[in-house]
DNA sequence: TTGTAAACCAAGCGCTTGCTTGGTAGGGTG
DNA sequence: CACCCTACCAAGCAAGCGCTTGGTTTACAA
């Protein structure tokens, strides 16, 4: 477990991977992105934790509030993580790549599976929560544009900033259907290829 | 109506957009693309075109035969579509560019619900049906591979070619999340600074 | 030992789902 | 006229869904 992370479990802003809750989290996590949220029984959710459907009750007050959590928890630990890249690196070029590693990392290591379900079922959460969740993405999202828009002041990118961070989050998030950790290309090798649509 | 299109509706290789079944496919893609197609009932969908839901399935034998044929159609449209682009434009710079319009055209115009359908939704389909779309989807990607190898070997591009075809996968389809054909850049612009991230 | 609360089970309720059934209105054809 | 065939409706079935309920087990503190 990483340093940031650790910090934000004793601090209670999310929960700890290791007890109940995050077990169940994590279990949903991975149905929800191999299956989607819809196809994904609360009878099969409590089959993969080996307890009774009716039993997930009792750690959230419905099958949506386990979609919320997830995303919510998430966004807030890929936040801090960014946070903390970019405090290591230095001028813009370092600063966007650090941002394309923590993104990649993002989606395949730990919280890969739980981003997913962050990106494609978005809509399977009501309207009010929805709006939360799009606040924290606000957040998430105006660190990209402020590297961005060094990047430009440094003359290494020559795209509109908001064009740029859209083509790049497709990008990078499509990486979730082909790349694999274990192929023949390396996160890092991918980080820099990415890095070289971006910068002329 | 295009000319690529009336063609193949003339041939009987897909459905007469102004038949009963073309405009119940319309309404499918829509209500697929907007609500998710777990989400959308066949209630909803016999509403949508004026019919009860069990009249549906006069049409269609399943509710999943719809989601096929609208996935079905939208690649072979858009197949066609590429290889009258491919055949309009001469160097590699212009078969490039010619390729992106196309795929940015598929997303945002006549097809653009339904290639929505295409890429969020095919989790839907059974295993066997899985394939035979992967297999449409093979013939798709292998135009834009080669017409990405004929640009390295021009010197226009310097990623590999699989790499490169997947990053623009993603940066393309995920216009669909923020494009909107009537704000302030135009497809033709977009295509361009697609292009730019493709080429040195 | 007793009290309390968290964690869980077994059963099933009420509702929605995709789909089936039996029947009918209407236009074209002999 | 009779005979189809296509397109549709009205009704409802069987299955599966999220979630509730009442009760039991377990852990730990007083």
């Amino acid at each position: 477990m990483d340093a940031v992370l650790s910090e934000l479990v004793s601090s209670g802003r999310i929960t700890d991977p290791q007890s109940a809750k995050g077990r169940l989290m994590r279990a949903a996590a991975h149905l929800f992105k191999n299956k989607g949220y819809e196809r994904t029984t609360v009878r099969e959710l409590g089959a993969a934790v080996g307890i009774q459907s009716g039993s997930l009750f009792h750690h959230f007050k419905s099958k949506e509030a386990i979609l919320l959590c997830v995303m919510e928890e998430t966004i807030i630990i890929n936040i801090a993580r960014m946070h903390e890249a970019l405090k290591q690196a230095d001028d813009p070029k370092a600063k966007l790549l650090a941002l394309i590693e923590c993104e990649l990392a993002s989606i395949h290591t730990d919280t890969g599976e739980a981003m997913g379900v962050l990106v494609y079922e978005w809509r399977s959460l009501g309207e009010d929560k929805q709006k939360y969740i799009l606040q924290l993405r606000d957040e998430y999202e105006s660190l990209w544009l402020s590297t961005i828009n060094q990047g430009k002041q440094a003359g290494l990118i020559i795209h509109d900033a908001f064009i740029l961070r859209r083509l790049l989050t497709g990008a990078i998030g499509w990486t979730t259907t082909w790349y694999r950790p274990n192929g023949d290309i390396s996160l890092e090798a991918l980080a820099q290829q990415t890095l070289q649509l971006a910068i002329k």
